[in-house]
DNA sequence: CATACACAGATTGTATTCAATACTGACGTC
DNA sequence: GACGTCAGTATTGAATACAATCTGTGTATG
């Protein structure tokens, strides 16, 4: 996997730009401190031009925010926006299910996987192998990691580019609302991804984007229900 | 306003980085040519640094994939994720529609309405008569452009920066759906726009959420009927 | 004839340097 | 005492220079 999830050993500026990100995330970066290239620059060993793309590209993820000649101070955490954000992912993430289990048919139907697609799937087959792991031995704060590198792996499965950057940038602003919870999301429901993916390597494409759309649905209620106990107020579908 | 969306005279780098996007969108750079940054540099009258930047961004954004060390290339156009892009853009609309009623409502209920607010709405009344006149005077070429700006709009009255982002990228991919038609969308359905802004400004956040949804699933309903004439594919809803 | 390999050219990644602009504090004035 | 003005400083924006890496081509070799 070259994506940004692994924090391997990049380029320095894919590295910087994903240490920033986790900075933020987990707060080590507090919401609204000032941020200064030359400060980060230093913090990184690196020079401030690589700093500079991290920066505009978190700008556009939406983890930061820049005023020209002002500099750059670490946005929000979006917990107005939560309910709303599930929703999207909701819609997000049906889709890309489908679209993974249309995509699988269509592999079998023409004689071989194609061998990129078939290395991807192989991938999940080992993150749900190590959640299973995890779970066994006690270790469920692995799970939030493994959770996230699942449904992007689904994305990618569904060889949709688009979809994909967007699922990106939504999971990580739902990352950025869970870290702010300690214990996180426990146990979550490990053992749905298992039944989601059967139906994408079925082929079932109604019954993956079902599952999937159900999975992250009820994923929202769990958050809501920690953090806003008035309830979800729901969007009219 | 001091959004990216008009081309003004701002700082270079932001400048460089529209007319890119702008480029990508409407042809100039084809889908999946090569990308140099010294021809960008030299096109634009600009150094390497800013140019760099600006493909960053665009990265994030979906429009330019980048390898390290081996350049940048421009995105294939997303003609085949078009009915999901659309279906996760209506979520992510009626979300926006709901809050900026919402905000609305709770600025008027708190006495006087916050100056940035009221300079937001304002600017979109201003567009409304732009759009009107538009028709009035037959530029319904005008319209594409009043259109993106109108519901960048309501997304900026929703005061959810994380949304607006989301949907700033959404749009920009639709944009780069349409450009591939000649006649574009040409009435399209501008009155509706009128329901919607009546609905936030009368702080009914469930009429502006059903308004701004209908609206855009018939603008779907358009694209789909134009370009892929099986018909929409459906998410289950 | 196909293939592996080395080399040259081009291109990207980063560091350093200088110019443009915004923020901060002191000072003078009303 | 409050407010407007103005320099000083820090920080960002951009340009240039250099290092690291990829890609294509030609050649030798099986």
């Amino acid at each position: 996997m070259q994506h940004s999830l692994d924090s391997a050993d990049n380029a320095p500026r894919q590295r910087v730009q994903d240490e920033i990100r986790r900075d933020i995330i987990f707060g080590v970066l507090p919401a609204g401190s000032r941020i200064t290239e030359t400060a980060l620059a230093h913090k990184y060993g690196i020079s401030r031009v690589p700093v500079r793309e991290a920066l505009r590209a978190l700008e556009v993820e939406g983890f930061v925010e820049s005023k020209p000649f002002a500099g750059s101070t670490v946005s929000a955490i979006p917990v107005d926006d939560a309910d709303d954000l599930f929703a999207i992912r909701e819609a997000l993430e049906a889709a890309t299910a489908r679209r993974a289990a249309r995509h699988a048919a269509a592999q079998f139907a023409a004689g071989g996987p194609d061998p990129v697609w078939w290395e991807h799937r192989k991938e999940l087959a080992a993150l749900l192998e190590a959640g299973d792991q995890a779970i066994a031995d006690g270790r469920i704060d692995l799970l939030p990691e493994l959770n996230i590198r699942f449904h992007l792996g689904i994305a990618e499965l569904s060889r949709s580019s688009s979809l994909t950057a967007l699922l990106r940038q939504i999971s990580g602003k739902i990352e950025w609302l869970y870290a702010s919870d300690v214990d996180s999301r426990g146990k979550s429901s490990w053992s749905e991804h298992r039944t989601i993916m059967a139906a994408i390597d079925a082929g079932n494409a109604q019954e993956a984007e079902r599952g999937m759309a159900a999975h992250v649905h009820s994923s929202r209620l769990g958050y809501l229900s920690r953090f806003s106990p008035d309830g979800a107020t729901g969007t009219a579908s």
